[in-house]
DNA sequence: GTAAAAACTTAGCATGGGCTAACTTCAGAG
DNA sequence: CTCTGAAGTTAGCCCATGCTAAGTTTTTAC
């Protein structure tokens, strides 16, 4: 039982930054018009280096592609990544509001809840939205 | 602004480690009297190997201490976070749970969730858990 | 009291995700 | 047009977290 939470857990640390990744390069793009490399080292904070690096694993991966030199962009599988991230996001930095926590750490929370949030929490999350608080039991 | 959000992300990402370890540590020792490095071979379903890397870490950090073929304890520095991390969890377990969400889910979202939850967040699951939902507004 | 099984350690390897330093390409100002 | 600075690439390093394989210590069962 434990065993397959855990073994959930190391997969899950691999695809959190994928996952970062394709939202960010949805935002620049639908900011700027394209991403650019430069885009993700500021929006991370991580050299040049560093984007190299892990955007050649999502492209590995089939989410990104990208010509030397050129922009970066998603696949149709990386945009599906990415707007379902953004979709989960909003829904749980939305929820962590209507909760009465600040705008502030809301963001925050949210940024590393998201990707542990299992549709069937995030169902229940969108319906408060929706709806309202539960009845009291 | 989003810099020392994913900042953040990444040095809770060693943290989420340790944190999992020695929750798992005290629950073995609250369980069995001590902890044995095969309790966290089988709670992690890891290697003996990594288990021994991994303590290692936590020895190194101040967090945890053992003799050669002895059992694993904590320091105090380790007891504090491990009874944090409890609290913690538990609080967003009940929350999930009471938000309608079914028990498996509610463990293995918790055991994701726990690690990017602030005090502040943690105050407010508390408050609904302990005053029930929030009045619509 | 010893032999087999279980627990533990150590060495060596891989991958992910970070860095610096040195280099190349590109774009814009003059 | 050229030259300079920004953007991008490449090489080489580090640490965390996993593994296998091989050896050592401890425990247990006879």
């Amino acid at each position: 039982m434990t065993k397959q939470i855990h073994q959930r857990t190391r997969q899950d640390h691999s695809r959190e930054m994928a996952e970062d990744y394709v939202e960010a390069i949805a935002d620049a793009i639908a900011q700027y018009g394209v991403c650019r490399a430069v885009d993700l080292v500021s929006h991370f904070d991580v050299t040049h280096a560093t984007v190299n690096n892990t955007v050649a694993r999502l492209k590995r991966d089939g989410l990104a592609k990208s010509e030397p030199y050129g922009p970066i962009e998603l696949t149709p599988a990386g945009r599906r990544l990415a707007n379902k991230c953004r979709d989960r996001h909003q829904t749980v930095q939305a929820f962590l509001l209507k909760l009465g926590v600040s705008e502030t750490i809301a963001a925050l929370d949210a940024e590393g809840m998201e990707h542990h949030v299992s549709k069937e929490t995030l169902t229940a999350m969108g319906h408060v939205l929706q709806h309202g608080w539960p009845k009291e039991k």
